[in-house]
RNA sequence: GUGGUUGUAGCUCAGCUGGUUAGAGCGCCGGAUUGUGGUUCCGGAGGUCGCCGGUUCGAACCCGGUCUUCCACCCCA
């Protein structure tokens, strides 16, 4: 054998198989999309670099796949610029495109490109791979799909209510009962962080904050230590490290905590606005569950806060995550356009599914009836009635050579093609077709139409 | 990016403290059975042991590098 071929890290390839379960979800998810009013785009893979660089911070620019320039691309870079080996200088000398690592910049950027053929509020869905060159893990790769919904040019809270529903539809939808819809809000974050006396260090704190269930109050009072923030701050938060109770019960909690911060007490307000209009609605399967030491990475988010994740017992990060920026396309020269959106991590989902055996439904795309090849004659008389199932919407094949009966067998065994046809020189002159059936066995000698009536 | 882990036939894996022609099961191909499958029996093909280098009389096994896998951190879907 020659080199033996692979793919790059991070990268995997699909069968059959799992190209149905994963377009299952697909459709799902498209599905619900459009049954709650979004549209779907497409942008390109790659961008500008410059679109990209510079929004994600700098452990995201580290992660931006970049595209090298083509040509003699080292030509134009300066003699004293290599021997530096300046790594993020010369990049942005021989690379000027880059992989999208995510929808929404895209998004933003299309927005603003073509505002004005845009009817606001805009409702828009979104379901393309991204690439990030991370270090590869369980549900984590370097080409994923994410299926992206958002809203841009409205910021009535209604939306934030619907993305809890559409979470929930397309859960529900899908059988994956019990996962627990986190939700949050940046000025709630940014209220603790006032009325500690952190306010500059709003970032460090959320990220701390972030890690309690993980390394518990003690690994996050030391963080925050470390990070500057002072004992005296720490112990008025105190609260929040133990922080249970009803969604209603939180929200006092909350609202007693934050009563002196003017941006804390508007967060608690949206939070309690959407947990009321969803505690009046109702959920199919999903739990809704106030978390305030939830606070997603990307630091755009301005609002609301989403993160789901999966069944309890399923060891899976978050399945998928979103939440309200104010000034997303500011950066792009469009003002004050604020935007909610929601993500579903496809991947994510499809190894939760496939851990709790959710894909019983999925169906290969699999013929119904598979004609025998005895020879090129007898192939010309099938190819014939071919012509008619396929009219008729039967999935049907002929197997393409003239093999050995049990070679032929064997394949529509394997491929549980439920219908053979046997067509040799006497049917060919009778006019008639000799039907198996592969699971009982059974056969008999029939006419097209019955053909069409029995297969179909 | 930091630290650890993994790699032997198409697949799942054996392979002793370094020792001569590297094994099994499943799968694949052929035959028993040239118009009747899933079973059974018989036979066969397929591996520079991830790759490169080193130590050694001798390396799948020891050492270094590299790629890949998975894990923890970082970050995140």
């Amino acid at each position: 054998m020659a080199q033996k071929p692979s793919i790059p890290k991070g990268t995997r390839d699909f069968s059959p198989t799992e190209v149905a379960k994963r377009n299952y979800i697909f459709s799902t998810i498209k599905e619900v999309f459009e049954m709650y009013g979004f549209q779907p785009i497409e942008t390109p893979s790659f961008e500008n670099s410059l679109t990209l660089m510079g929004k994600y911070g700098e452990e995201g620019d580290r992660l931006i796949f970049k595209i090298l320039n083509s040509g003699d691309f080292l030509k134009k870079v300066e003699d004293d610029l290599l021997i530096s080996k300046d790594s993020i200088k010369i990049t942005s000398k021989i690379s000027e495109k880059a992989l999208r690592y995510d929808l929404t910049v895209p998004f933003a950027r299309y927005v603003v490109q073509h505002q004005n053929e845009i009817e606001f509020p805009f409702k828009r869905y979104q379901m393309q791979p991204v690439w990030r060159a991370d270090r590869p893990q369980k549900g984590r790769f370097r080409e994923f799909y994410q299926c992206d919904a958002d809203v841009v040019g409205s910021k009535g809270l209604w939306q934030e209510v619907e993305f809890v529903q559409l979470y929930d539809a397309v859960f529900s939808k899908l059988k994956l009962t019990g996962t627990t819809i986190k939700l949050n809000n940046r000025k709630i974050l940014a209220g603790i962080a006032e009325i500690i006396g952190a306010k500059d260090k709003l970032i460090d704190f959320t990220v701390a904050l972030d890690k309690l269930d993980k390394i518990g109050a003690e690994g996050v009072t030391k963080e925050m230590l470390d990070k500057g923030i002072s004992e005296a701050a720490i112990q008025k938060v105190e609260p929040l490290f133990n922080f249970k109770g009803s969604n209603q019960e939180k929200l006092k909690q909350l609202q007693q905590l934050l009563t002196t911060s003017e941006e804390g007490t508007k967060g608690v307000e949206d939070l309690k606005f959407i947990v009321d209009n969803i505690e009046m609605l109702g959920l199919q399967t999903a739990n809704l569950d106030i978390d305030v030491t939830l606070a997603r990475g990307l630091n755009y988010y301005t609002g609301a806060i989403y993160e789901v994740t999966a069944p309890q017992g399923v060891k899976m990060g978050s399945i998928g995550g979103g939440g309200r920026y104010d000034d997303l396309t500011g950066i792009f020269g469009l003002k004050d356009m604020s935007g909610v959106g929601i993500s579903f991590g496809l991947d994510r989902i499809y190894l939760v599914l496939e851990e709790l055996n959710l894909f019983d439904a999925v169906e290969l795309p699999k013929p119904k009836v598979l004609f025998i090849n005895f020879g090129e004659k007898e192939a010309a008389f099938c190819m014939k009635a071919l012509v008619t199932l396929r009219k008729n919407h039967i999935k049907s094949e002929l197997y393409p050579d003239a093999a050995k009966m049990k070679k032929q067998l064997n394949y529509a065994n394997r491929r549980q093609i439920p219908y053979v046809v046997l067509v040799g020189a006497s049917e060919v002159e009778n006019n008639k077709y000799t039907l198996k059936n592969m699971q009982t066995g059974e056969q008999q000698v029939c006419t097209l139409k019955e053909l069409l009536e029995i297969t179909s």
